[in-house]
DNA sequence: TTATTAGTTTGTCAGTTAGCAAAATATAAA
DNA sequence: TTTATATTTTGCTAACTGACAAACTAATAA
């Protein structure tokens, strides 16, 4: 009971889920992606990974300075197959697709380097 | 979107987690049934299963003075799947299946009676 | 080594939520 | 009508959660 109720509450954030259909879609994103996609302060979305982490749904692999996620090997199939059909024609994860499409369309190096120069303007 | 962040976080708590589990396999419970299977207080028991229901997850008929409630009849097959798969062997659940028999084996008179008496000799 | 940078941890604040008691509502029984 | 009773609503408190900034870690680059 104690890793279902891990996973309800992991699901119980609209940020979280987001994440998780953006997942569904794309293997892997990049912590940095995943900062674009939310537009959440970094820490933020750090917090939101490490419950998905922990709720067993996003597995997480480091390459040198990144840090990938992707949806766990054994993410709950029908838990899946909800998701995938209460989503199919959600506004807000359609606007996510299109957003993430411009996302991956980059290297990650040079993601970063907007979103610092961005972070810098905004002072 | 919306729709489906009030069924994840009406999920996300124990309780009522507990409550669609017992809907699951019981058609239709009433009030007091829910009260006694929780051991909450009665308000505590009303506002959860107004959550449920506001999710669209949970649904209701009045007979007389007795609500009785049910898993709503669009109940999402896959989450339903997921949930059912998730709890088959949960501690928690097995033991409320025990409780409920127990329950179910009464008229609700009779246990909305006993209920009463026992909030008596708190007293 | 020193500087840079992607991500995490910590501290704090505002908003939300589960819990109960007490009051209110609705329906049946006397 | 009056009483009894099953459920809901309201008011309150304590605990939890998401947000950000600032400090910290880890890993590359100069």
């Amino acid at each position: 009971m104690n890793d279902l109720m891990n996973m309800t509450k992991a699901l119980a954030d609209e940020s979280r889920v987001r994440v998780v259909a953006a997942l569904s879609r794309h293997e892997e994103l990049c912590g940095c992606q995943v900062v674009e996609l939310l537009r959440l302060a970094t820490p933020t979305v750090s917090r939101h990974m490490a419950v998905l982490q922990s709720a067993g749904l996003v597995q997480s692999r480091k390459e040198g300075r990144w840090v990938y996620y992707a949806l766990a090997k054994d993410f709950p199939v029908h838990l899946r197959a909800w998701l995938d059909s209460a989503l199919a024609d959600a506004e807000e994860i359609q606007a996510d697709r299109l957003v993430l499409e411009e996302i991956v369309s980059c290297t990650v190096q040079d993601l970063c380097r907007d979103q610092k120069k961005r972070k810098e303007e905004a002072l």
